[in-house]
DNA sequence: GCTTCCTTTCCCGTTCATCGGGAATGTGCG
DNA sequence: CGCACATTCCCGATGAACGGGAAAGGAAGC
């Protein structure tokens, strides 16, 4: 039971097929959709129409097809991660303002690391992390310090695991993997020089509840030859005030 | 056919339970949501349970269900609008950054202003808009503004429908309505004083494709003092750096 | 402890909506 | 004009969704 792969029931064929979106494609044909959730052409207008009236997928000008923004209203209206969004967010745009990167917010998400927001400077260099993306915890300075400040059995889990690199510094020995959790959890917060991308630093703190338990990381992405104190204590000061507004909130 | 108001497939059942989520209830048993959505209770737990496994919806750490942060991801991943909000957020962290008060992005969505983002000063009042959001189009700022340099279809629909009032001031008559998208051309921005809320000014200007129309509004609620001057400029200088970075994306 | 109320799970026969093959129509391109 | 593709329409078979009902699990109160 709970097979995660297979799974014919009408639901999981609706997530096959928003699935078929990607964020370099936004917009597809019905038939197109069909082929790429393995579906018959003539199931595949049927469901995509349905979809359409129901307005989670919305018809271009052209006959493609592109994910509706109910879709989007229904999943932002009455997610509890949008108010902790909207808790960390004047902080974020203050460390911004100071750090003119990129300034990220993410959260724990089914043993990885989901951003939930970041915000970018036109100037900056390119990164791969995007709003809604995902990052292994151990992959990245955001990662390790939601994996340092959480649960001690996700901890294991992931040492246990496979530890997959990004880049050539990423770490994959789980004995190294594990000194620098406990080097996180020293110096409260994660630096990771090239982790994600060779080129890249990435540097986190944790957001903690009344527990002490990380439930975000804010973190700013940076060139390699930048210095990190000033960022450090910006964020340090973003997750503080994030913390007082997320405890008015409950 | 077209019916909206009905519907019983599976997708148009899907979406209704979907919709018994709201911002202030964002957590509710399987049970809450049947009831709801007009569900036989056994039914209501079927679906949910099928919604769970396919990472829609969430179960807590009670037995209540949230909607679940896939949700969110399949939405956020592939949405053009998301692409809008990018390229306009650097702008608006700018405008927050010296009009400290609430500075939101909004586009046209089925007849309705829907705000897709909001940066707030902890400092500013509260006030109604939320991100994700909508108001009527004849009721505030940005709904002016889409309205003025929008579709000229749309706007006689608009002045031909029944315009609902939210406050005492404003417009309900259609003689009204169309002098103030005149003067909204004319000027290039619109002034909505107490539209919302009686106690709020909304001020917005257009974003605009490479046609003239507008893609989004820009806008900030200011308290009926204030001076509008400064956040007018700031808006306008907003505007145009955010069709430039749309421009460089498409 | 017992009772009450509510949620949740399980079972199961009925039925009706889903499924998808196939043909016809529409659209765009060279 | 012909080709390749997407889309719409039709329709009969089938099996999965449906929901009533019973029973189990839990929380609260007396």
């Amino acid at each position: 039971m709970a097979n995660s792969t297979s799974g014919d029931s009408v639901t999981s064929r609706l997530v096959r097929v928003l699935e078929t979106f990607t964020p370099t494609r936004t917009a597809q044909t019905a038939a197109e959709i069909g082929r790429r959730a393995g579906l018959p052409s003539s199931t595949a207008h049927r469901i995509v129409g349905e979809l359409v009236d129901a307005g989670l997928l919305e018809r271009d000008d052209d006959r493609r097809v592109r994910v509706g923004m109910r879709l989007w209203e229904l999943a932002t209206r009455s997610s509890h991660a949008l108010r902790l969004r909207q808790a960390a967010l004047p902080a974020m745009e203050r460390v911004q303002a100071r750090v003119r990167e990129h300034t990220q917010l993410a959260i724990l998400e089914q043993g990885e690391a989901l951003f939930l927001e970041r915000l970018s400077d036109p100037e900056a260099g390119a990164n791969i992390t995007r709003v809604a993306g995902r990052l292994p915890l151990h992959a990245c300075s955001s990662g390790l310090v939601l994996l340092a400040f959480g649960d001690r059995a996700l901890q294991e889990s992931v040492l246990a695991g496979p530890l997959r690199p990004l880049s050539r510094r990423t770490p994959t020995d789980p004995a190294v993997l594990r000194r620098k959790l406990d080097e996180v959890r020293t110096l409260g917060h994660a630096l990771a020089r090239g982790y994600v991308e060779e080129v890249s630093t990435g540097l986190a703190v944790p957001v903690r509840d009344e527990g002490g338990r990380a439930v975000a990381a804010l973190s700013v992405v940076l060139p390699h030859d930048s210095p990190t104190e000033l960022a450090l204590a910006e964020l340090r000061r973003a997750a503080r005030s994030t913390e007082r507004a997320l405890a008015h909130v409950r």
